[in-house]
DNA sequence: GGGTAATAGTGTAATTTTTACGTTAAATGT
DNA sequence: ACATTTAACGTAAAAATTACACTATTACCC
């Protein structure tokens, strides 16, 4: 069978990170094609016999040398015919998580250049990738409220007062510190570890650890996560 | 700019109607091609110079004849590269509504047969469109939860005791009657007619309206609904 | 070593929301 | 007129959410 068409298909991906209290959004310096020196998401063309999925763990391997914690589709942009100047490019758009510390960005041949942006402080970007982040944050904060991926930007043990601050600073309403913390302990997926916080000024904090099992097997049980 | 690539691009629908206390969902039986027989959801190839969402309007005019009252993107499939047996096909699906009033189904030239099938006595469908059922299926019950979609599937005028029942028959659950009419009226975005239902034993029900204005105005102002 | 500044940690009462539940009303058919 | 059928409605108990302020533990400075 031939069917006349000639459409590309890319994948590309936003990935947010949470360092030092603010949202942060990678980002790729474009070192060729028509958007050269403009910064866009991590992303490029699918092979014809790879997934979807193995796409997209390539090009954030290929790109910025990184492995993410959370990853799921985000949306397909393709109503847009001139998305891409030079052809018809249809990008599936993932949304990606990472926990900072598992970050060691690294350029590669594709790139000049990876760089964590400030989401208060992004630059003009390539294509529609604009349009996509603006997608992705929605995403994120509706997600934020009925999933426990909060977790999933935080390091593996965290203090209450860093989920709080990453709850207020994304969703960006204020938060009773108390209910918050009844809500979270009530729910009974994390746990108290016998670590404190060091070099910071005031009482050490206690730090804290998402056990997933345990919210794998209350999801099971049909519990619904809410903040 | 030359990319090797050889991936077509598909869209496909699957669109849900609510008919005589059932949920249902229309199937095209395949007249061509290696899926010859058997039924599939309403879809096809995109043209080079159309909208996704062009294509997926086009498809469902040519194959069925119908315009839906509520579309919106559900999943791009493209992580099984032999979900068509010929080529690498990948498939943005489409998840959509109709009110069954409106529809007059019409068999084309890409399809032997357009009907509509209630779920509980689905047949084997083409290609991955089992598991596109599955995630839209998935989709509909969360979303009836949360967005006033259910009277996208009613006519116009329904009585209380269809929208009650079409949640008991989709959420598969019990619904308390009075608590359930207390909690939509409450919402104030759905209106008594001066009608009343005929041809029915019992004392006659009123019929109501959704206000989709209405709605719209309380979701600008932070509404959130919620069953 | 005592005071001050900084953040962590905790409980209770009021309000709101959700749930559970039974009786009367209006029509039709015999 | 009476039996059957579906519609319409309100209240009390329970649960969840919100609002709110003080004590605890450390580091730093004098």
């Amino acid at each position: 069978m031939n069917v006349e068409q000639n459409i590309k298909v890319a994948v590309d991906a936003i990935v947010f990170g949470y360092t030092e209290g603010k949202l942060h959004v990678l980002l790729i310096k474009q070192k060729y094609g028509p958007m050269r020196g403009r910064w866009a998401l991590v992303g490029g063309f699918v092979k014809t016999s790879e997934s979807l999925i193995d796409a997209i763990h390539r090009e954030l391997k290929e790109e910025a040398g990184i492995v993410v914690n959370f990853l799921e589709q985000l949306y397909t942009f393709g109503d847009d015919i001139k998305r891409d100047p030079r052809m018809r490019v249809i990008s599936v758009a993932y949304f990606a998580l990472i926990k900072n510390e598992s970050v060691d960005l690294k350029a590669d041949t594709d790139a000049e250049d990876a760089r964590w942006f400030n989401i208060d402080e992004l630059p003009q970007l390539a294509y529609d990738h604009q349009k996509i982040y603006e997608v992705a944050m929605n995403r994120l904060r509706a997600k934020l409220t009925y999933q426990p991926i909060g977790f999933d930007l935080l390091p593996k043990e965290f203090l209450f007062s860093d989920l709080e601050n990453l709850y207020s600073t994304i969703l960006d309403r204020e938060i009773d510190r108390r209910n918050f913390r009844k809500k979270i302990l009530g729910f009974e997926m994390i746990e108290e570890t016998d670590k404190f916080a060091e070099g910071k000024p005031g009482r050490p904090a206690k730090l804290f650890r998402f056990n997933r099992q345990k919210y794998n097997r209350l999801v099971r049980d049909g519990f619904h996560f809410e903040i």
